[in-house]
RNA sequence: GCGCCUGUGGCGGAAUUGGCAGACGCGCCAGACUUAGGAUCUGGUGUCCCCGACGUGAAGGUUCAAGUCCUUUCAGGCGCACCA
């Protein structure tokens, strides 16, 4: 027998792999189809990550069993290669950031292919070839003529670091999502999208689809739902102030209302606010403070009172304050809320810096005085005229009822999601294809100009005051309207790295197709992806982002599915051997180039699927890799006692069909740990049998192909019947033959194991009694008892209770 | 603060509907082979006062029976975070 040589193998078998072209997916097939999707990498620097295999391995095994059961399965790869790495390398090396890119996806490529997976190569894209972002714009022009694309000066998280407005969705707890860099907010004109207008459609769809359900919640709150009022207060000015709540019950306790430092009100009543210059310098303050800030100093209150302006009760008829506090947000609701600071926690702290009155409302808390009573459940209203005496949930829609009947406001659905902050002052991303023309406004240029090529530049450093480095790029700026001829400029901001992720999946089943983003045929045939697995960190970014063009595609009769992904898993992170995250700077980086070459790329793999459970994170272990590796060998070396017989040996019969089960169950369940404990179970068995059969060694061989599939590649060329192993039938299991035919049950005596007994698998609860009370070990410890009861489970147990 | 998740041997982790806790792997111990072993093979390995008892973060509860269900609580992780 040969010796077990990974680094010969492994070679052999992705070069064959490579000519046959064995993972093609085919368009325009019979078969029943199969899209298996992971989340296209950011060829960075570092290379591979030990993380990224982990997803690729997981939906490479689903890939590669649904192949042998049959199925045309598309399992495509490509690079999502615009972004901000790149470029900072290009400004500080002055490489062009193309020049580096190339150089990153070469290696990614080369990684990706010695780990073997079965990705259809021919359909490779990269976000950065014009070839593809030209429909990356070209789904951008859909969306400003659908006007779900605007420009609009605001102010935007702008991170002090990177010199780039951000998505609200890439502030982290304050901080740059990419960098850790401070974020302030910052007024730029800025390229909007419209997610907001599908919002509710981005909650309710979710009902269909099969997301685990921690990325529904995930998305469900981020979306922020709620239900409430909008209600007008009048002001001694005689203007309208509109409030959001959702405790329009609570409006008898409202003893002042408060409006965000940004709100329009306060520039139209400038010449009545007496201390109108005190106003200005809080509104000031409030501007300066980055978002780290606000939320810092969340636990102490500020606000001003507007002083000759008062606030009418539009139920009481009293007259309240107008307060200016940035507790209030103006991107929520209608940027003014009113307060009732009996039943609002942030509404109490606020009235007892100020010594606001506090008037309860709900009873059935502790004295308000002392803390906000905010609960909805137990409260019964009092002190609220019309309402007093009922329940909070029948008294708020009687509340909103005679508020729209009295025409002092209407019910409101309010989302937090706001729009999606489109633009980035940055050379490596997609560039917008709107030209600006004094007389015409924002223009699309016209589709048959399409791609609008990034223009070849010397410098790439960011321009002057938060502007673009496409700004430096005069000639390319300049052209003239498609509208009416005249001069005009184009845009020089680009697209956020999510703009080329939002519908990469969409461009792999057609991936060369140069007259549509994919052919009709082949988006019916494919769509909707049948499983994407990737990170939890993308599910209020790419995922989301991503469903949202979807939708509008949909709309635009462009794709036939609503949904993007009909199943979406996501896995959990690989921690250093120390537990911690894995980190250069903690020095604890596993690269995948030195464990390949260590253990080869089946160890490899199966390591990443057995370290722990697939959705959880679990610390690396050097040893508990050369544990995968010595299970490689064992199946290697199992040669040595491998007989001729065909079939399976009567007495491992049950235990091959019982594996051959789990195996195929455990994968779906994408509990790989177990389905390759199952394996090792298996080779345990024949080994101290101290035999195997070829068909055992078969089929053991079949079911470990997807984990492992280099050395069963080899071995099935050793010993198989021809052709490639990775196109074999699955293995199928005989239901019949996967239950035993005697088992062992076990008697307790008040719920404490006494015995145990073998009986016929099917033995009833009476046989299973009488099997019990005549063990002569039960016999004994029950003598001079009196049985109350004997419970038996078939298959399971007896327990015996005594007293 | 709110929402979600996780707590099981020395370690990573198993345990479809409540029904033998600790599968499988690592580590450790012993033995075999060996000039040698950080290679390979075989056996053992939750704890203890080892007949037996105790054991799934802690405390209660439901049940003939609880890692699994309920209540309270502690610890860790993730997400959101003044969203009215």
């Amino acid at each position: 027998m040969v010796e077990y040589d990974f680094k010969k193998i492994e070679k052999k078998w992705q070069d064959k792999w490579d000519e046959a072209n064995a993972f093609a997916a085919e368009n325009g097939s019979d078969k029943k189809k199969f899209y298996a999707l992971i989340e296209f990498p950011y060829p960075s620097g570092q290379g591979l990550h030990v993380g990224h295999p982990r997803s690729y391995t997981a939906m490479d095994i689903i890939a590669r069993k649904r192949r042998m059961q049959g199925y045309n399965v598309l399992y495509p790869i490509g690079w999502d290669a615009f972004g901000l790495p790149a470029e900072n390398y290009a400004i500080k090396n002055n490489v062009h950031p193309a020049v580096i890119t190339a150089k990153n996806v070469a290696n990614f490529k080369r990684q990706l292919k010695m780990l073997g997976f079965s990705f259809d190569w021919s359909r490779e894209i990269n976000t950065t070839d014009p070839k593809y972002y030209k429909w990356t714009q070209w789904i951008f022009i859909q969306l400003f003529k659908k006007g779900l694309a605007y420009k609009k000066e605001m102010p935007i998280n702008w991170c002090t670091s990177c010199n780039v407005g951000l998505a609200n969705e890439e502030v982290v707890n304050g901080v740059c999502e990419r960098c850790g860099g401070e974020v302030i907010q910052k007024r730029q004109s800025q390229w909007m999208l419209k997610i907001t207008e599908y919002a509710e459609r981005l909650i309710n769809d979710l009902d269909d689809i099969d997301f685990l359900e921690k990325i529904k919640t995930q998305q469900r709150n981020w979306i922020g739902r709620s239900e409430g009022a909008e209600v007008t207060f009048k002001l001694t000015t005689g203007d309208d102030m509109v409030v959001y709540t959702t405790r329009s019950d609570t409006l008898f306790g409202a003893t002042y209302t408060v409006i965000s430092p940004e709100h329009p009100l306060i520039e139209k009543l400038a010449d009545t606010i007496e201390n109108y210059d005190e106003v200005k310098a809080y509104q000031a303050a409030a501007a300066r403070k980055s978002e780290f800030e606000r939320t810092e100093l969340a636990k102490e209150k500020t606000g001003v009172m507007l002083k000759g302006v008062k606030a009418v009760n539009p139920v009481t008829g009293t007259e309240i304050p107008v307060f200016v506090s940035d507790y209030v947000l103006v991107t929520y609701g209608t940027g003014a809320i009113m307060a009732v600071p009996a039943h609002d926690t942030r509404d109490w702290e606020f009235a007892k810096k100020f010594g606001l009155p506090i008037i309860e409302v709900v009873s059935g808390g502790k004295n308000v005085q002392e803390e906000a009573y905010t609960d909805v459940y137990k409260g019964t209203m009092v002190n609220s005229g019309f309402l007093t005496g009922m329940k909070v949930k029948d008294a708020i829609p009687a509340m909103i009822d005679y508020l729209e009947k009295e025409g002092l406001g209407k019910r409101k659905v309010n989302y937090k999601l706001r729009d999606w902050v489109f633009s980035r002052q940055r050379y490596w991303g997609e560039p917008i294809p709107i030209v600006h023309c004094d007389k015409c406004g924002y223009v699309p240029i016209p589709e048959s100009e399409l791609p609008l090529v990034l223009p070849d530049m010397e410098e790439f450093k960011p321009g002057e005051n938060g502007e673009s480095p496409l700004a430096h790029a005069t000639e390319w700026i300049n052209t003239k309207c498609p509208c009416c001829g005249g001069p005009a400029k184009r845009e020089t901001d680009t697209m956020p790295q999510w703009a080329g992720s939002s519908w990469y999946f969409l461009r792999y089943t057609d991936a060369h197709n140069d007259k549509a983003l994919a052919s009709k045929e082949a988006l019916d045939y494919w769509t909707p992806v049948d499983w994407y697995n990737g990170g939890m960190e993308h599910t209020t970014l790419h995922l989301l982002y991503s469903r949202f063009w979807h939708k509008f595609l949909y709309d635009i009769g462009v794709v036939p599915t609503k949904e993007p992904y009909q199943k979406r898993t996501s896995h959990g992170m690989i921690l250093g051997e120390n537990g911690e995250k894995m980190s250069k700077s903690r020095g604890n980086v596993i690269n995948p180039d030195d464990v390949v070459n260590e253990v080869g790329a089946d160890a490899f793999r199966m390591y990443e699927m057995f370290l722990g459970a697939f959705d959880q994170s679990t610390p690396w272990s050097q040893q508990g890799l050369k544990g995968c590796y010595k299970f490689i060998e064992r199946v290697w070396n199992l040669q040595k006692i491998m007989t001729d017989e065909e079939g399976y040996s009567a007495d491992i019969e049950k235990l091959a069909h019982k594996t051959i089960k789990k195996v195929g169950d455990d994968f779906e369940r994408m509990k790989f740990n177990t389905a390759i404990a199952a394996m090792m179970s298996f080779v345990n068995e024949v080994s101290k049998k101290g035999s195997i059969t070829k068909g055992e060694y078969m089929t053991l061989i079949t079911l470990l192909n997807p984990v492992a599939p280099h050395m069963t590649e080899e071995l099935w060329e050793m010993y198989g019947e021809g052709g490639l192993l990775s196109l074999r039938q699955w293995p199928e299991y005989d239901e019949a033959k996967t239950v035993d035919d005697e088992i062992e049950i076990v008697v307790q005596i008040n719920g404490k194991i006494r015995d145990k007994a073998m009986v016929p698998a099917g033995l009833d609860r009476e046989g299973l009694q009488k099997t019990a009370l005549e063990s002569e070990k039960i016999k004994a410890l029950i003598e001079g008892k009196n049985v109350v009861k004997v419970i038996a489970v078939p298959g399971k147990l007896v327990n015996i209770v005594v007293k």
